[in-house]
DNA sequence: CATGACTAGTCACTTCCATGACTATCATGG
DNA sequence: CCATGATAGTCATGGAAGTGACTAGTCATG
């Protein structure tokens, strides 16, 4: 049940066409939550049925009609009870983590290629997330915008993403060291 | 299909028995994966089922019998199959970020409470993680054992684990800072 | 001596999430 | 002129994960 008010969330500031909200959760940019398109219509559906969005269609000339959501007051008040219940714990959940958890028994080489490219696609979102806080912080500074900002929860969300990528990109580069040190300094094992 | 590998990868380091692994899931102690016992067990018979591990029961007094666990040459080599193929991109998912990224629409006492919970999960859970890779590096300093060390694999998400934590925290108490400092100057918005 | 916590699991049900395939139209580049 | 990529979605299916309930014996605590 989260999806959902990861959508709401979305919604919160301006309205929003299915497809465009789909983009954001697809590529991560709305960096809070994944969810391929596929879930995300489904979700709006959902959510229509429930009352707790409303859409209107769009006329456009030149490319498909398109649905703008909005949440409506009953969306509202169902992701503020969403707020005031516990947060479930999060758990890292990674592949690559399995497979450093097996590197003492598998292939040195191929486990430094797969955190190389993890590496690479850390510093590329964290580039990403860094700008979407300049974009979004806009003349301010940050401490000037987290004071007197308008929104600032979709900030500090992103502060979050950026400062995770950045551990990721760190750890891969750590983890590289050591298994090429490992493979230097003891060549057969 | 990751669960399995995560199953394999715990079970290199010796026998456990399928409530060893499945506590060890449940706690997240196995930090670099999270599972429910249901799913720990279950996963246990399909592999055995698949010859990637082998069990062996294990009559014990004074408590029920137990089955041990380890990894057959078939489960190592398709670990090591999953090794060598690119690991999926990894994304944050998480209720608390939900409920950050809606801070501007919701009640902000209620947000702050949440943040200060998973501050105080995330550090102690950083202190487990802690104490663990000092029980696992025992008397050498990190740089020896990471050289030097039998198996660094386990270390080595350990590592990942602590810092995600130690990050959490932070992330939470700068979020609980910037919450208060808006709810003081900015009382009524 | 009853209550709850620990060991060691199993079964059933539901919901969530992932994947692939498919329909259209329009704009752009080679 | 054809391929591609973007816009704007829909449908179907399977696998993964979450939830709750249940068995059954042992040990410690009050």
């Amino acid at each position: 049940m989260a999806l959902r008010h990861a959508v709401l969330a979305a919604l919160l500031d301006g309205e929003l066409s299915g497809y465009e909200l789909a983009k954001a959760f697809d590529l991560g940019v709305a960096n809070f939550w994944h969810a391929r398109p596929q879930q995300v219509y489904a979700e709006l559906t959902r959510l229509e049925g429930d009352g707790f969005v409303a859409g209107r269609e769009v006329v456009q000339e030149g490319r498909p009609n398109k649905r703008l959501f909005r949440v409506t007051d009953a969306g509202l008040a169902q992701l503020q009870s969403f707020t005031a219940a516990a947060a479930k714990p999060s758990f890292i959940r990674d592949d690559l983590l399995v497979q450093v958890q097996a590197a003492d028994h598998v292939d040195t080489g191929a486990l430094i290629e797969r955190l190389t490219e993890r590496a690479a696609v850390a510093r590329e979102k964290a580039g990403l997330f860094t700008r979407l806080l300049g974009t979004m912080r806009g003349e301010r500074t940050e401490e000037e915008f987290l004071r007197d900002g308008g929104r600032v929860g979709p900030y500090l969300t992103c502060q979050r993403g950026l400062a995770f990528e950045e551990g990721n990109r760190e750890w891969c580069e750590h983890v590289i060291a050591v298994l090429r040190d490992r493979a230097r300094t003891r060549p057969d094992d």
